[in-house]
DNA sequence: CGGATCACTTGATTTTTGTCAATGCTGTAA
DNA sequence: TTACAGCATTGACAAAAATCAAGTGATCCG
């Protein structure tokens, strides 16, 4: 792998503290790919061999049953995903697909568990993240058990402004489509939801939502920091 | 702390391997205590001051969003709730009440972090623990996305026949009202569900369920590894 | 410039799920 | 024992969401 990507890689509070030479060692065994949009690269149920991490691009983290499929997660530039199957060496859980050219380091799965052995740096970067990404479950399963599809599309919508600056616009970075599989709702209900928030006073124009009377918009949705922040 | 209760402690996969000198220490730091039925021992939101371990009865995870209310676990003894917020001195992000007359050690939180900052045989065994927790929860999030409440259902019903040796015969372990919660679903539609796997030979007396054709009911639930298998 | 594709939207309809109200059942305590 | 509380069930109804079937609009491409 070129060492231009160590840096940001190093970045990644996963990596930041571990001893340099464990570090260069994942790093020799590791390599980057570029993958064009729409390739699927892992499927569920396989077995882990390598810890992703995306550097450019997107990534969808999806799953199927019995001929339906739902969007789990989106990954987005620079993070990993699927670190528990690699630690627990068991199979996916997800599939993953590239939603658009991306750049992805592959690093093999045996050799984040042989330093995730001797490293306790490591083991403690590798505790934090595991614990942050359990939560974010835990919320992303409160929101679906407890609000209705209306609910969830007006948190959604305060979390994506919150996240873009706090701004009345907010400007979509996906499809419809995959955010209704995301929301857990059919494209068809997405539609339908966007327009019963007309009446607390949100305007869509294509990927371009606008949220024109915030405080309105937030006693509709009763946004509550033990779903919707996600930075804790 | 009663030292009789250390080796049943000690049993447990997260304390199993650590040093003893360490195990020690958490244990003098910490206590037991006996709880009557239907005392809510920790409120989302609140600091996460203790590790709590099972060591008899049970407690319901749960959690509230404007006036509603969904369990999202249940922990039977012996083992350990809140590890996540624990470690990552964050707020819970579910309640927990006993559900029953139960017995439940207290760790002081602090205690947990310094050790596991220190121990690096307890760093590993959390990481295996909290990846473990991660993947049970993602299979949930699939099992709640890709199935409908009658498919939940039978796919429950195979798993807990599964626990339970394989014989027709099935016992729920706990009140319908608190199944239907965890399912997500309402006791009515529980009900209801029960009947309409009556023609895939499911019958119903009171607390124990019957499982007449398994091969005729997982027809219809379609089980499936990545979602119903919680040992991997 | 067509023509095709694809996402999105919209309306009509069905399915699924929740709500409300009434009833039965069971175990507990006076 | 009776009265009571709480859970489970049932039926009727309402709401939420999915499905099916067009139709619209944008983009890409020969």
């Amino acid at each position: 792998m070129p060492e231009a990507h160590y840096p940001e890689i190093r970045a990644l509070n996963l990596f930041a503290e571990m001893a340099e030479a464990n570090f260069l060692s994942l790093m020799r065994g590791a390599y980057v790919q570029n993958f064009p949009p729409q390739i699927e690269l892992i499927g569920e149920g396989e077995p882990s061999d390598f810890l992703h991490v995306v550097l450019s691009g997107s990534v969808d983290l999806f799953s199927t049953w019995n001929g339906r499929e739902t969007s789990l997660a989106t990954v987005r530039p620079v993070s990993t995903f699927i670190l528990a199957a690699t630690i627990k060496n068991a199979p996916y859980l997800m599939s993953a697909r590239t939603l658009e050219k991306s750049r992805i380091v592959l690093i093999p799965s045996q050799d984040v568990r042989a330093i995730f052995d001797t490293d306790g740096s490591f083991a403690r970067a590798i505790v934090t993240e595991l614990a942050q990404c359990y939560r974010s479950v835990i919320k992303a399963q409160k929101d679906l058990k407890l609000r209705t599809s209306l609910e969830r599309l007006a948190n959604y919508l305060l979390r994506q402004q919150k996240r873009a600056g706090g701004g009345p616009v907010v400007e979509l970075d996906f499809e419809k489509r995959r955010l209704a599989s995301v929301l857990g709702m059919t494209p068809e209900n997405l539609s339908r939801a966007f327009k019963g928030l007309q009446p607390y006073g949100v305007t869509v124009e294509g990927t371009r939502i606008v949220i024109g009377d915030q405080a309105d918009l937030e006693r509709f949705a009763r946004p509550n920091p033990w779903i919707d922040d996600h930075s804790t």
